[in-house]
Formats: structure tokens, C-alpha cells, sequence
DNA sequence: TTGTAGGCGTTATCAC
DNA sequence: GTGATAACGCCTACAA
């Protein structure tokens, strides 16, 4: 990069002081209109741009957050960042999103830019962080967990229910007359996934069927993953009649492995997903699937953040939003 | 955010000077090993971290690079943002991905960035700028369109030959037989799905196989896109016996709306798809497609772009990198 | 209403 | 080897 113009320059050329063209810049109103007319056709004709490096020293903000997401192609979390996006623009942050690949490491780096001031503010999808590392980071810094966290002290979170979710999602099974129920999610560290494990035992006990071991599996968060555990379950003496699982690519991997052994979903097997993405209605069968107000998780997860990053004394609070069991084909009634 | 530590202080309780200190968070070689350690050690008691935003002031340049993306949830671009990060890592680049809606001013605003030297570098899928504003910026700015681009001087692209690519797809068509082959694709603005369809009129031109404009419809990128495409489609006096998509999320929504009305695939209809994501293999039928090297062009995105932030003098160049049709079961010769 | 000047936290060029 | 010190580009009291 050439060396570019600054705002010394700028001044020289337009016969004013460096203060006077920061005001211009800054839309201070106490800069009589000529003199700001000067300024401003200067900047136009010589396309000046400010170096931002110098305001963010000297102002020690940079109006920047991150969010790291631990991949790029989990559908929930396109929605979830544009809810971050829109509450962000109304007070002129910007938002980059930076996957981890659930990889400790990576993460650590990327934390880095908020101790080294580099960003305002962190927002994450499920952190790999211990509970005391992450507590350290939130009494220093600004951070908020969203949909997926681990459970520590000065630490913000937004999410749903999870618990309750998926104790609704297998009622809806028991009410349909399944008894023999598994279920397949993506890794036993979420702490969400374990909180759903406890709504999916808490939905059996009630009605008093026995939990078996065996149909509770895990295995990752794809399609891929949805099929090899689907096909380990169709292995087993006893077989499921339904099946609930942590998200919708694995659901839809579930109901590609039921019908490639020539069952069909929901005659034989009924399924349900969680998520509510758009995958989720282009299955055939459609899912029945847990609706996640995906876009409110992120506006108010962003809405928390800004929050904790203007004012000094933090809110260190644990938001839930309400979650929607969603009844399509995938579970009706035969 | 309370007030943290600065250099000054750490070189204060450690008894040397600001430089020293600076020397030894730079690992310079020219430090005694015994100061190395008295200043190392007054940086970990006390925590000490840097802050960045000065070095970068100082240094103008910020190690950050940005990547555009007109949205998150299109599962190709998962593996390329892949690419860009591991090159990236090689020279200790951050790398921030934003997704920009397709929105002109969405995408002004984050290319402000570069302007404003808050990143060195820009990689674009897809830009909705004219050719004009493109070269300009790309003659002070390091830029690198990738997949998609605007054809414009003063600019640097990675890709596939799409019209080579879009000719051996419909090819693989005409040499099972089909001559009713239609097309459907997101949009006419792209320059990507212009190339395509040069390439598919000039493989039925080669054949003697008349175009007809009613089989050639565009509308989106997604799932449901997909299936209203084929609907259309599905209507016409005379229906296609191939269809050829712009990407594989159309291809499921097709074959989707094709098996809804109670068709087979490849049997009716055959179906090919573009890009070789994961979803590809998971649609039953799998879907015939077109293998983009998708982590290889983001890793060849982001050394072009290295190369352009490192040097004054930038290459402006085109690279195309190999296609490659992979046969499955959406095409199969019943 | 405008200008002067100090400082944000760091690096780099000199001397010593 | 190490230490002053002048940048880097900008903002903001304070003075005028």
C-alpha cells in the first residue's frame, strides 16, 4: 500500500487546523458551514479516507465484535448472525464471524483479539474454554454465549430451554404411542445437549418407560454422521419406533438411513429434529422439529453484548427464549 | 473496559527501558537472556497483553483480512473460507469473514474497511460492484475475487473455467442419450451462470440439439429456489428429460419437486448438480455434479492476495483451476 | 468558531 | 545490549 493522505494533509489543503477537519469528520456541530464546506470539498476531491487505526487508539474502541462459530456450514447460524448483524448496525459495530472449528487453539487465537483490543466484544456459539477461563475473560471483557455454553460465573448467555425442548419433543413421541424411543445427538460436551439429554430422560420417567443405554448415541452434527449413527440403532435386537435428534442434518441423515433400508418415516420409524432450519421442510418426509427463534437468539445475545461493552459494571445474566415444537410429516399419525 | 496495562509499566517493574520490552515481544535476537527473562516474567505475573492496535498504527498493517460472502449458508464456501484460513496461518493473517446479503451497501460499507486500513486485503465471492468502482479500488487495494466475479482490469480471480465445466455436464447428458436438456440457475447477473450457459448452448450447438429459451429459468440459490424452478418446469407442454443445476441445493429442491409428483430419478428426469458439496451425496438419488477444487481455490485465493499485500507491485491475474464431473446416481443409465 | 498541543500504545532509528 | 525519542494518525481538552 502507497502511503495515503491524512488528516494533516487534508488541513494544509484546505487552510484549517487538524482539529477542525476531526470535527468535520466527526460531525461536530460547532463548525461554522463555510469553513466545513472547505474542509469537505477537500476530503471529496482528493477521496480522503481516514485511518480508522489512529481513531480506535485514541478512542482504545474499535467498534468491532466477533463471533465465533465453531463452522461455517451449520444452517442455524446464518439466521442467528443476521439477528446479530441488525442489532449491531443500529449502534455502528461491525460483526466478523470467525470459525473455530471447535478447535481450542484456533479459539484462543481469536480470543486474542479481544485481549488485545483488536475487538470490542465476543459473541459465541459453544466454547471449548474451561469454566474458570472463562469466567477470568468475562470479568475483564465483554462476552456473550449463545445457544450452546458452558456454565461459569461472569458470564453472559442466551438461549432456549433446552431441557424443556426436548422433553416436549419426546412427549409428542409418548402421545403418539411410541414407547421404544432413542435418540442421537452430536457430542455429550455440550452442556445443551446434555440439558436435552435430561428433558429426553425426565419425558420418559414421567410416563414410566425404562431408558436404554443403547439408543442414545453420538457422533457429530452432519448429515453423515445422522446416517452411521442411524444405521448403528438399526443394528440393535430391539429397534426404535422414533427417533429424536439434536439437529436437522442429522435428522435428515437419520430418515436417508431409514429409507435406504427400505423402512419408511414415520411408518415404521417416526423422527424428530431440532433446529427448525430450512433443511427441515425440504426432507421429505418434512420434520417435525424443534423451532429455535433463531434470529431473536442472535439480536439478543448482540443486544446483551452492546450492553456489557458500554457501561462498566456488566450484566452477567442467563437469557432464555422461548423454543416451539413444530408438527410435521416425519411424525404423523399413520 | 477498565483501563489495562501498557508497555511503559511493564518496562517500569521490570527495570529497562520501553524498547527493551518491545524488543523482547518481538523476539529480537539482540536481548540478553538474562533481561529476556526479567521482562517475561513481569509479563506473565502481571498478565500483560499487548495492544495490538498501536503496533498496527505504527506499522500500518493489521494482519487482518477480510472475506465477503453473500451469505452463510451456502455450504460451499465453508471448505474455501477452509483454504484462505490455512494459507492465511502460514503468514499469521487473521481472517474475518462477513456476509454481505448481496447488498451493495452492505458490501460498501465492509469494504470501507480496506479503506479505512482497519484489514490489508479483501476476498470476494460475488460482488455487486460495477466494474469501474472495482478497479479502482483494486489498484490502491489488494482484492481477490474468487468462484464468482466481476470482469473488471486492476483485479485478481480464482476459479474454475465455468463454461468448460458447464459444456462437460450438459456433454455427459447427450451422451446418455437426453436431448430435452434444460437449465436452471440463481441468477443472470452472475457472471459464473453467464459462462455456464455459454457453455451449454455451445454442447447442444455442437450436437445439433436446438435451444429453447422456456427450458432455461433462474431464481435463487436455495433448496425451495430449486424445487419452484422445476415446477415451472414441470408445467410446460413439452417437459425436459435432464435438467442441469447451478448448484447442488438447487438439484435437491429439483429432484425433490420432480419426486413429488410422483417421477423418478434419473428414470424420468436425470438431474445434474453443481459444486460436489456434502449435500450432494446425501440426496437420494446422490447427484451427478460438478466438482469445484474448493479448498484449493480458497488456499490459491488467499497466496494471490498474500502476494499483492506483501508487494508493491500487485500481479493482476486470472487463475483456473481443474473441474471435474463426478458421476453418480442422479444420472444413471437406466 | 478555531487552533495548539498532548497523548493513545507501540515500534524503530538513532545514539551510547 | 540497551535506552531515549520521534514517529504512526487521530481526537480532545484547553486556550484563544
Amino acid at each position: 500500500m502507497q502511503k495515503s493522505m491524512t488528516i494533516q494533509e487534508v488541513a494544509q489543503l484546505a487552510g484549517v487546523s487538524v482539529a477542525t477537519v476531526s470535527r468535520v469528520l466527526n460531525e461536530s456541530p460547532l463548525v461554522k458551514e463555510a469553513t466545513r464546506q472547505k474542509v469537505l470539498s477537500v476530503i471529496h476531491k482528493f477521496d480522503y479516507q481516514p485511518n480508522l487505526l489512529g481513531r480506535d487508539l485514541r478512542r482504545s474502541e474499535t467498534m468491532k465484535v466477533l463471533v465465533l462459530t465453531p463452522s461455517l456450514d451449520r444452517p442455524i447460524f446464518a439466521e442467528i448472525v443476521k439477528g446479530i448483524e441488525d442489532r449491531a448496525k443500529e449502534d455502528g459495530y461491525y460483526v466478523l464471524v470467525c470459525p473455530t472449528s471447535n478447535h481450542l487453539e484456533r479459539e484462543k487465537e481469536l480470543l486474542q483479539m479481544l485481549k488485545n483490543r483488536l475487538v470490542d466484544g465476543v459473541i459465541t456459539f459453544s466454547t471449548t474454554l474451561s469454566e474458570e477461563e472463562l469466567s477470568a475473560l468475562g470479568q475483564k471483557h465483554s462476552i456473550v454465549q449463545c445457544c450452546e455454553f458452558e456454565n461459569a460465573s461472569y458470564t453472559c448467555c442466551v438461549s432456549i430451554n433446552d431441557e424443556q425442548a426436548a422433553f416436549d419433543a419426546v412427549s409428542h413421541f409418548i402421545e403418539l404411542g411410541h414407547q421404544r424411543i432413542s435418540m442421537i445427538g452430536a457430542s455429550t460436551l455440550l452442556y445443551s445437549e446434555r440439558l436435552r439429554e435430561q428433558g429426553y430422560r425426565r419425558a420418559l420417567t414421567q410416563h414410566h418407560i425404562p431408558c436404554r443405554e443403547e439408543w442414545i448415541k453420538h457422533g457429530g452434527f452432519f448429515h453423515h454422521d445422522g446416517e452411521a449413527l442411524t444405521n448403528e440403532l438399526l443394528q440393535l435386537p430391539v429397534l426404535p419406533t422414533a427417533i429424536f435428534c439434536m439437529n436437522d442434518s442429522l435428522a435428515i441423515g437419520c430418515v436417508n438411513a431409514i429409507k435406504k433400508k427400505g423402512w419408511s418415516v414415520p411408518g415404521d420409524i417416526a423422527v424428530i429434529g431440532f433446529d427448525n432450519t430450512h433443511e427441515a421442510t425440504m426432507s421429505t418426509p418434512a420434520l417435525t422439529t424443534v423451532h429455535q427463534p433463531k434470529y431473536d437468539l442472535g439480536y439478543t445475545a448482540m443486544n446483551l453484548l452492546i450492553h456489557n461493552m458500554v457501561h462498566t459494571e456488566k450484566k452477567y445474566e442467563n437469557v432464555m427464549l422461548q423454543h416451539q415444537l413444530i408438527k410435521r410429516e416425519s411424525t404423523l399419525q399413520s
